[in-house]
DNA sequence: GCGACAG
DNA sequence: ATCTTGTCGC
């Protein structure tokens, strides 16, 4: 699919930054029209010497999780890793990645934060800004907010809030195991984001999308 | 200055 | 993220 180009990637931090700022108010907090039939999950890996970065997109059909299309994509890293600034190292070989997709998906599960971000622009949104598509974002830790711990059973979720503000959910995808953070990406709002990540996960913690990602990627980062 | 800090 | 095997438990 088509992505585009909304700024140069070789950046100064304080570039990155302002980027950051300016792109922010860009994000959409829209209904998501229709539910999704068609969702795509990405995710990045490293070489053991952290020279390359490895990306890859997994397309399935929510109505079976069958893997309609996969895609990866890799190349050299150039930026490091600055919480806060995650996008401007990983997203570029995302994008790279999502180019080579034929299939549009409705949806797109990235591994990492969406608006719950110092400046409101995890790399879920960003990504979700790129490719102008609905972008949740699903991390497996905390990078901003406070946050009760919630019930234990799959499904219970408490607000993740900064400056009073909910910026996401942490949200139990399984009973008993250790809960995920959510928040939205783009063109969504939070509801759709937690049914949309309970909906794609069923045997494992990591919604589907994302570990057949996380699975792919692994591959295509040994040869 | 100290502690926190997605992947 | 990456370095890394077996092992306890359902």
């Amino acid at each position: 699919m088509k992505t585009r180009k909304l700024h140069e990637w070789d950046l100064s931090c304080k570039e990155a930054i302002e980027i950051q700022r300016q792109l922010a108010s860009q994000v959409r907090f829209t209904a998501m029209k229709k539910r999704p039939k068609i969702i795509a999950g990405l995710d990045c890996a490293f070489s053991k010497n952290g020279e390359q970065i490895f990306a890859s997109a997994v397309v399935i059909d929510l109505s079976d999780f069958s893997i309609i299309e996969t895609a990866t994509a890799s190349r050299k890293v150039d930026f490091p890793y600055i919480p806060g600034l995650l996008s401007f190292r990983e997203a570029p070989a995302c994008i790279d990645a999502i180019e080579k997709l034929k299939n549009t998906p409705d949806c797109l599960i990235v591994d990492g934060q969406g608006i719950a971000h110092p400046r409101q622009l995890g790399i879920a949104s960003h990504i979700g800004l790129l490719i102008e598509k609905p972008t949740i974002g699903c991390a497996k830790s905390r990078l901003i907010g406070t946050f009760e711990e919630p019930g234990n059973k799959k499904g219970s979720y408490c607000p993740l809030v900064d400056s009073d503000e909910t910026i996401g959910v942490v949200l139990r995808t399984r009973t008993d195991v250790k809960p995920v953070f959510v928040s939205v990406g783009h063109k969504c709002m939070l509801e759709d984001a937690i049914s949309i990540i309970l909906e794609c996960t069923t045997k494992y913690r990591i919604p589907e999308p994302s570990r057949l990602a996380h699975q792919l990627v692994g591959q295509a980062k040994l040869g």
